[in-house]
DNA sequence: GCAATGAGCGTC
DNA sequence: ACGCTCATTGCT
C-alpha cells in the first residue's frame, strides 16, 4: 500500500512501502530514514545455511547513502542476530514483499568485493555445489582497519616490455607471448623443457601483460615458488609492479598487500592458491604453474581447483590462460584434446638438448634395490656411479626420498603388495618414533593405519596371505647416513619437512630432499638419484602414476643437459608407464595414457564426478533425496574410517555437470532448510577417488 | 469461547 | 537470537 503522505525524500513505489512514512520532519528521535538515491542494498550474509545462500535486501540508511557502496563489508540484522555480509549492488526498489531492515551499519567503504569477483564467486560457489558466502572466505582477506586506513599508494608505473629471447625454445611460444602482448585472449597449456627457468618465463609473460596495462595473476603451489616467482617479476618490472600474496605473512602484511592489489598499485600478482581471486585491475593474464600439485585444491568448503577458478575467471573477464608445468596432467591434457588450449611443448632439437640422461631400473636391480638385507645394494651401483661422477666433477647431487621420518610404510613381504588396513584400506605404518624417546628403549610398536589410526598385530595379506611385513619406504634420514657413509668426504645437507633449504651452491654435496622441498641449485645438479620410486607408485591412488611422474619431473629438471654430465638414475621399473615417461621425458605421451584410463574408469576429468560423506543414515537419506541429471550414477556408498561415517561417488557426464552441482546444492538446501544436525560434505572431482 | 503461554520456525 | 505463527492449556 502506497501511504498518503508523500515520502521524503523522493521515492519509489518500494521504499514507501517499507519504508517509515513520516516525513524526516516528523520523525521520532533516533528513527532512521532511507537514503534518498537507490535506498535497497542487496547483501549476501554470512550465515552457514546453504538455503541462505541468496542475497537479502535492506534499506540503506540517509546517513549511510555514500559510505553502503558496491563491494563494501556491511553488519547487518540477520534472524534477530548481527552479521557480517557484502554489500552486492544497490537498487531503488526490492521485490521482497515484507518490510526491509536498515543496515546496522558500513563497516567500512572500502569496495573489498568487485563486481568481477562477486559474479566469479557466484559461478565457482555454483561450479562446487557451495555457497557463495564460502568462496568470498577465501577470496577476501580478513580486514585489517589501521592497515586499511593508511594512505594508497596509487598506480604504480606501467612497466616497459622486457626483451624476451626464452619463448623462442618453444615453437608455439612466440605465437602466445604475442597474444598477450596485443592484449588477445589466447590460451596454452605449457610443458616446460627440463632445466627450464620457469620463473623467468613466467614473468616474462606477466611483465608483457603489464606493459600493456593488464593485470596478471601468476599462481604457484607454495611459499618457495612464490618468492622465487617474485624475484624474478621484480627483476623485469621493479619492486612497485610486484606483489607476493601467501597465507604464511602476518595478518597486516598480508592486508596491506591485498589492497595494493585492490587498489591498484600492484599489475603483477603472484601467489599461492587463494591468489587465484586477487582483485588485478582489467585481468589481462592467468597462469597456474605445476597445476598437478595438490596444492592447488583449497581445502575449504567449497574446495575450488586453481586451475578450474583460473579458467572460469578468464573466460569471464577476456584474459589469457597458462596451465604449466614440466609435467601434464590429465585435466590439462583435456584441455588440449577439446581444443581449448593449444600446447606449447619444446621443439625436439630443444628436448634432446636440455634433458639429462635417464636411466631406470631392471628387474634384477629392483630386486636388489627392495631387499632391506642387502643394504649397501639399497643404492644399486648405476647410481653410486652417477653420484660420484657428478661429485668428482664438482657438482652437487640430489637424492630424493619420498618423505622424512623412518619406514613411514609397510608391504607384503612375500607378494609386496602394499599392506593395508583390514578396517578401511588405508595403508599400515609404523607409528614414528617420539622424537624425544632414546634410540633403544621400548620395543618395536605393532603396524598401524595411517588413516583410521586402528593398530594391526596380527597382519595377513590381503593378495598373497602371507603374515610377514617389510618395510617398503626407508626415511631420508637412514638414506643421508648410507650415503653419507659411502661418501665420507661430502658433506651431506638434507631439506624436508623440518627445514627447507632454498638453494644449494655449486659445490660438491649430496642433498637429500624430500619431494616439493628440493633447494634450487646454483647452476644445476651434476645427478639426481630418485628412491624408492616403488613407494610412490604403490600408492592405492588413482592418481599415483601421474603424481609420481611429476615429481621425478620436478626433481630432474634441476639437473643439468646429459650433454653436460646430467644423469638421473630413478629406482623404479623401467616398465612401468611414469618411469618411460620420465626416460624419454615425455609427459604428454603419459597426460594422453592418464586421460585414456580415466575415460575408461569413468573418473575426472572425463566424467563430473562428486564424493559424498557423512554420517550412514543422514547419507543415505541424501541419495534418496537427490535428483540426479539423465546420466547420473551412484557408486556406494561404502564405510570410510573407524566411524559411522560413509561415502559415495556420484556422478555424471561432463555436460550433465553443472546439473549434478545443482542437484546436489537443492539436496543441501533441503537439508539446512530442515534444520539436519549431521552435516553431509560434497566435494566435486576430489583429487584422491580410492 | 478465548486469552495466556510456549514450542517451532524462518530468517530481507 | 528475535519475532512471528500456531498449538495447547486453563479459565470464564
Amino acid at each position: 500500500m502506497r501511504s498518503s503522505p508523500p515520502c521524503t525524500p523522493p521515492t519509489t513505489a518500494a521504499s514507501c512501502r517499507v519504508a517509515p512514512s513520516r516525513p524526516v520532519t516528523g520523525a521520532r528521535k533516533g528513527e532512521q530514514t532511507p537514503a534518498a538515491d537507490l535506498p535497497v542494498a542487496r547483501v549476501v550474509v554470512d550465515v552457514p545455511l546453504a538455503h541462505l545462500d541468496r542475497p537479502f535486501d535492506y534499506l540503506v540508511p540517509a546517513t549511510a547513502a555514500a559510505t553502503a557502496v558496491p563491494g563494501c563489508r556491511v553488519r547487518v540484522r540477520f534472524a534477530g542476530q548481527q552479521v557480517d555480509g557484502f554489500l552486492l549492488s544497490r537498487a531503488a526498489e526490492s521485490d521482497f514483499g515484507g518490510r526491509l531492515g536498515y543496515l546496522t551499519r558500513v563497516v567500512s567503504p572500502e569496495p573489498v568485493l568487485s563486481p568481477e569477483i562477486a559474479a566469479l564467486a557466484r559461478s565457482v560457489a555454483d561450479r562446487y555445489a557451495g555457497a557463495m558466502i564460502d568462496v568470498l572466505r577465501l577470496a577476501i582477506p580478513p580486514r585489517h582497519a589501521k592497515v586499511e586506513s593508511e594512505p594508497p599508494a596509487g598506480p604504480s608505473p606501467v612497466p616497459a616490455a622486457p626483451p624476451v629471447q626464452g619463448w623462442h625454445r618453444y615453437p608455439r611460444g612466440p605465437a602466445f607471448l604475442d597474444a598477450v602482448r596485443a592484449g588477445r585472449q589466447a590460451h596454452a597449456v605449457w610443458q616446460a623443457l627440463p632445466g627450464e627457468d620457469w620463473p623467468a618465463r613466467l614473468a616474462e609473460l606477466a611483465v608483457t601483460a603489464a606493459a600493456g596495462e593488464r593485470g596478471a595473476v601468476l599462481v604457484v603451489p607454495d611459499y618457495r615458488d612464490v618468492a622465487r616467482l617474485h624475484a624474478a617479476c621484480v627483476a623485469l618490472a621493479g619492486e612497485e609492479a610486484v606483489v607476493a600474496l601467501s597465507a604464511d605473512a602476518g595478518p597486516a602484511k598480508r592486508y596491506r598487500r591485498w589492497l595494493s592489489v585492490l587498489r591498484g598499485t600492484a599489475r603483477i600478482v603472484v601467489g599461492t592458491r587463494a591468489s587465484v581471486f586477487a582483485p588485478v585491475r582489467r585481468p589481462g593474464l592467468f597462469v597456474v604453474w605445476d597445476d598437478g600439485d595438490d596444492l592447488h585444491a583449497d581445502p575449504h568448503s567449497p574446495y575450488p581447483h586453481v586451475r578450474d577458478v583460473l579458467v572460469q575467471r578468464a573466460h569471464a573477464a577476456g584474459a589469457s590462460v597458462v596451465v604449466a608445468g614440466f609435467a601434464r596432467t590429465a585435466e590439462a591434457q583435456l584441455l588440449v584434446d577439446t581444443g581449448w588450449a593449444p600446447e606449447i611443448v619444446g621443439s625436439r632439437e630443444e628436448l634432446r638438448a636440455a634433458a639429462p640422461r635417464v636411466v631406470a631400473l631392471g628387474e634384477s636391480d629392483v630386486q636388489l634395490a627392495r631387499d632391506p638385507a642387502a643394504r649397501a645394494a639399497r643404492i644399486p651401483s648405476v647410481a653410486f656411479d652417477a653420484a660420484r661422477t657428478a661429485l668428482q666433477a664438482g657438482r652437487p647431487v640430489l637424492v630424493q626420498v619420498p618423505r622424512g621420518g623412518y619406514v613411514p610404510a609397510l608391504a607384503c613381504q612375500h607378494c609386496r603388495a602394499p599392506a593395508r588396513c583390514r578396517r578401511c584400506a588405508g595403508p599400515l605404518g609404523l607409528p614414528a618414533a617420539r622424537p624425544d624417546s632414546g634410540p633403544a628403549g621400548e620395543g618395536p610398536s605393532a603396524p598401524t593405519c595411517r588413516w583410521c589410526g586402528v593398530p594391526d598385530t596380527a597382519f595377513r595379506c590381503g593378495t598373497c596371505g602371507s603374515r610377514r611385513l617389510r618395510a617398503i619406504v626407508v626415511g631420508a634420514r637412514r638414506t643421508a647416513e648410507e650415503l653419507g657413509r659411502a661418501f665420507a668426504e661430502v658433506p651431506v645437507v638434507g631439506s624436508g619437512a623440518t627445514e627447507v633449504l632454498a638453494t644449494v651452491p655449486n659445490r660438491p654435496a649430496l642433498v637429500v630432499a624430500t619431494p616439493g622441498a628440493e633447494p634450487v641449485p646454483e647452476e644445476g645438479y651434476g645427478a639426481a638419484l630418485l628412491l624408492d620410486g616403488w613407494a610412490l607408485l604403490g600408492r592405492a591412488d588413482l592418481r599415483a602414476g601421474e603424481e609420481a611422474l611429476r615429481r621425478w619431473m620436478l626433481a630432474a629438471a634441476l639437473v643439468r643437459s646429459h650433454r653436460e654430465g646430467g644423469r638421473v638414475v630413478v629406482m623404479a621399473e623401467s616398465v612401468l608407464a611414469p618411469v618411460q615417461a620420465l626416460v624419454r621425458w615425455d609427459p604428454v605421451w603419459h597426460a594422453r595414457q592418464e586421460l585414456d584410463a580415466r575415460t575408461e574408469l569413468g573418473f575426472p576429468p572425463a566424467v563430473r564426478m562428486a564424493a559424498v560423506d557423512g554420517p550412514a543414515k543422514a547419507l543415505a537419506v541424501f541419495l534418496e533425496e537427490l535428483e540426479l541429471p539423465p546420466t547420473g550414477e551412484v557408486l556406494g556408498p561404502v564405510p570410510l574410517g573407524p566411524e559411522d561415517r560413509e561415502r559415495a561417488l556420484v556422478r555424471t557426464s561432463r555436460a550433465e555437470g553443472r546439473a549434478l552441482a545443482a542437484a546436489l546444492a537443492t539436496a543441501q538446501h533441503v537439508r539446512t532448510a530442515r534444520k539436519e544436525p549431521d552435516p553431509i560434505r560434497v566435494r566435486l572431482d576430489p583429487l584422491e577417488l580410492i
